[in-house]
DNA sequence: CTGTTAGCGCGTTCAT
DNA sequence: ATGAACGCGCTAACAG
């Protein structure tokens, strides 16, 4: 049906240079406006038939000829391995401010699974935010091979492609820190992958505080959860319904903290007084919600990353541009709001 | 940097038939697995080499190249506008595990501007999740001039494209006839888009069976806000905090229901005792949140979505397929759970 | 039965 | 302002 309603076909640019009583050559320099209006070579009138031309066919040019031909695509491709994340969110909202006046289009892949898509389709660059242990090696040759990679990864060394370093263990450090001034017993939300118990820098930072300030590390404590909110609000309910329920929670992303937030609020506690929760992330949900959410993250992370990516994209003809840091790393700070607040001796709770 | 290293150019078919000393269309014959009419049809030493110089040159091939001569990309776009709701993430869920057994790629664009996109980029077909007013006559001439599309909108024909309808009206009425067994005092929670106060037929829902319960409609009942999850915490808190607050919310989204639940248990009361609360979409993520939550909805629309959205994509060769209905419309359910139970005369609130 | 030649389909771009 | 070559992968028709 929709394919043999009225013209049904695709217009070509041979079908608009036939109405339009001029060359293929002449259209495609009005349309894509490089000998234009104001240029050497189409007249006004010329360029005006071409146009309503162009219009009463209803013809677009075919991004797909478009890019065989001149190499670009007008297009950057975001790999999101969770898009529930707010985190996600942020990064497509920066990128895309950054990415329409610019004319490229950002696509956003949901599947986790970007190695074979990455190949084929072909993006003026590429955001990926996650490698697992057996893609490294496809994410080399994909580099090698002609794609423009950004990568989110903490332990990867730019091979060909930029990596973005948010380093943060340090950050987390003094997240934890800072509930050890008003707490003891303290527990920490962490989702169980392969980075989750023992690997993890974010969860590293917990067990070193802990024993840095002389606090053995108790297992009830650790609320393992499978990377949801659901999950995470479970965890949280279950460290807090404990008998000797810890006084804070340390969650290693924003999205459990707010999960966290919720469960305990759930059960009757007042967040900032009965019980302190921390994130890891400053994630632009965290800022905006009530009570606002205290955490560590990077400063002006998701700007600067969709600069680098968008100049990545851009610079693919002029080699000179594509000069530069292949490493991004990031300062973290720690934002005390009302789910954390600074504790004195006076409101500390033990 | 990356564009000197290695390589660094994307090798091409005729490069890997160079290497292994053949011709390209033998190259290709080899890597789509396929051959004229026949069986297939070359021999096995030789694919191998194609196979290995493939490989050795990490080739793969190009999409767009291929687009081009095939018309087709093997790609869906979702347009989705917003991508926090959890509404969308259940699309792309859905689609996404109907597509990729078939070798196609779901892209999704976050920007609510398709109008500029779909027109260049090509996919096999696109759903779009909302069209403003502004939009229709964009989205006929699109229709007409080869894209294959699917738009869910209650008020829109199909010319020349597939209408989703969900037709929510009746729906909606049933979850505020659930709430009135057992409430007089009832607020609703709805966004203040162009559809929102008077146009919408989910708050019209609420109006008329108001009205028809002889219950008048009180405007601070009435709770704006701006689409955004945090603006439905901000509008559910003010309702909630009326000196003669309501007993229940009626909320014409489930994010906004959800929002709702975090903004009474963050005030202290309790979610299906104090206060009943009822979404509408039926969203996977209220059913497995905690109170799970009251919703109306269609059933199994997300299978049916995606499930309609690939017959599409796949059918653009053969015209045969294409014929059947191009609307599909969905019969919607109560959803009973504990964020609005039922009520007797025993338990009711007034 | 196996492999090659040649030309297609796009929009772009260089010479004329 | 134009004709024709170009870049890519696909595939009908052909040659061995």
């Amino acid at each position: 049906m929709a394919k043999a309603s009225s013209t049904g076909v695709r217009p070509t640019i041979r079908m608009v240079a036939e109405l339009a009583g001029v060359s293929t050559a002449t259209v495609s320099y009005v349309l894509s406006g490089r000998r234009g209006d104001g240029g050497p070579g189409v007249s006004d009138p010329t360029a005006e038939k071409v146009k309503a031309a162009a219009e009463r066919l209803g013809y677009r040019p075919n991004q797909a000829a478009r890019a065989i031909r001149t190499g670009r695509t007008n297009t950057v491709i975001l790999s999101l391995t969770m898009l529930s994340d707010p985190w996600s969110l942020s990064v497509i909202e920066s990128v895309q401010k950054a990415a329409v006046p610019l004319g490229i289009t950002p696509m956003i892949l949901g599947d986790a699974d970007w190695v074979k898509v990455l190949g084929t389709h072909n993006a003026d660059a590429v955001f990926v935010d996650a490698v697992r242990e057996e893609q490294r090696d496809a994410l080399r040759k994909l580099a090698e091979h002609g794609t423009t990679l950004v990568v989110f990864d903490e332990g990867l060394e730019p091979e060909g492609f930029d990596v973005i370093r948010s380093i943060a263990g340090p950050g987390c450090r003094m997240a934890v820190e800072h509930l050890l001034h008003g707490h003891r017993r303290i527990a920490c939300l962490t989702p169980a992958t392969a980075s989750g118990t023992s690997g993890g820098s974010r969860y590293r930072a917990y067990s070193d505080a802990l024993a840095n300030a002389g606090i053995p590390e108790r297992e009830d404590y650790v609320g393992l959860f499978d990377a949801t909110s659901a999950g995470a609000y479970a965890a949280a309910t279950r460290v807090l319904s404990l008998p000797d329920r810890p006084t804070a929670i340390y969650a290693t992303t924003d999205y459990a903290a707010v999960s966290a937030i919720n469960a305990a609020q759930r059960l009757g506690m007042a967040v900032g007084t009965d019980v302190d929760i921390i994130g890891v992330g400053n994630t632009v949900e965290g800022e905006r919600m009530s009570p606002s959410l205290s955490t560590v993250g990077p400063v002006d992370f998701f700007d600067k990353l969709a600069r680098l990516l968008l100049r990545r994209a851009t610079a693919q003809s002029s080699p000179e541009a594509t000069a530069g840091p292949a490493v991004l790393d990031f300062p973290w700070h720690l934002f005390v709001r009302e789910s954390a607040p600074h504790r004195s001796a006076a409101t500390r709770l033990y």
